[in-house]
DNA sequence: ATTTGTACTTGTAAAATGCAAGTAAATATA
DNA sequence: TATATTTACTTGCATTTTACAAGTACAAAT
C-alpha cells in the first residue's frame, strides 16, 4: 500500500540504505575498474571481504539493479558480475570519495595517484571515457 | 609501530571505514545544509537516528576532525556542532550522491529538487557558494 | 524550590558481521 | 573412467553493532 520502506525520501538517505555500508562500494569500485569480475576475483581484493558478506551484498546489489550476473564464456562454473547503467553512474561518487580520501589519508597507492592525476586534469573527460569503456558489454 | 589500522590504503576504503555507514553522512548532510546544529536538532531529522548512535557517530566524527564542537552563545546547556574544513569538503560527495539518488528514487522532496536544479545549472559555482557560506564561522 | 530542557549514558534484545567449515556442481587430471 | 580440484556459494556460531526504551546530570526557566 504505502511506499514506506524508506526512512525518508531524501535521495542521500535512500542511497545510503542501499549501499551505505563498509563493503558495497568496495565491490562497486572493483567492478568499476576491472569491468567484470567473478566471485573469486572479488574475494581477492585487498580488503578481504568474507564470503557470506560478499554473497549477501551481491544479492542486494543485483536485486536493486546496480549489478547483474552474466554467464562466463568459458565455464559454466564461473559467474561474471558487472555493473548495470545504474551502477556505472555511481562513478562520479567514487571519484569524489577518491579525491577526498586522497587528501586526508596517507600512503595512497601509486596506481590510485596516477588515476586521480588523470581525473584532476579533466574530470568530465575521465568520467566519459571510463563510462564508455564499461558500457561496451 | 605499523599504521595497520586500515584494511587497505585505498582512499575509498579508508573513507568508508570512517563514514561508510547508514548514519554518518546523514549527520554531515544536516550540518552541511543547516550550518550549525545542536544535538537536539540532529535528533529531529526525519530519519530518526537514535540517541546512542548519534552520540557515537558525533564522537567518531569529532575525533577524526570532520566536525567540531562549539559553545552555544546563549546557553551552557546546549552544544553546537559544525563541520570542519575536512567535513565541508565532503560536499562534492554529498552532491553526487544526491544527483544519483534523485535519478533512481521517487518522491524527492521539493526543497531537494530545487537545490539540485541549482546544482545542475552550475555545479562548481554551487559548491563554491555553499562552502563559502559554511566557512564564515 | 521545582520543573523543564538538553545532552548525553546505560541496559538489553535483535540484527549484522566475521570467521571457519561445509556443500554442490562443473571441470581438470590421472 | 575415477578422482581431485575449482568455483560459487551456504551454514553455524561467536562477536560486534544497532535499535529501542529508560535513566542521569546539569543548566535554566518558572
Amino acid at each position: 500500500m504505502s511506499k514506506d520502506k524508506h526512512r525518508s525520501n531524501c535521495p542521500i538517505s535512500c542511497s545510503l540504505e542501499l549501499w551505505g555500508d563498509k563493503w558495497s562500494l568496495i565491490i562497486i569500485r572493483d567492478l568499476m575498474f576491472a569491468k567484470q569480475c567473478t566471485y573469486g576475483d572479488l574475494l581477492k581484493s585487498e580488503e578481504q571481504i568474507s564470503t557470506n558478506i560478499l554473497a549477501a551484498r551481491l544479492k542486494t546489489l543485483e536485486q536493486n539493479m546496480v549489478i547483474e550476473k552474466l554467464e562466463h564464456p568459458n565455464s559454466k562454473l564461473k559467474v561474471l558480475y558487472k555493473l548495470t547503467k545504474k551502477g556505472i553512474e555511481l562513478l562520479p561518487i567514487l571519484i569524489e570519495i577518491n579525491l577526498w580520501g586522497e587528501k586526508y589519508y596517507a600512503d595512497i597507492p601509486d596506481r590510485t595517484k596516477a588515476l586521480l592525476k588523470d581525473v584532476k586534469k579533466d574530470k568530465k573527460s575521465f568520467i566519459r571515457r571510463t563510462m564508455k569503456k564499461l558500457d561496451i558489454d
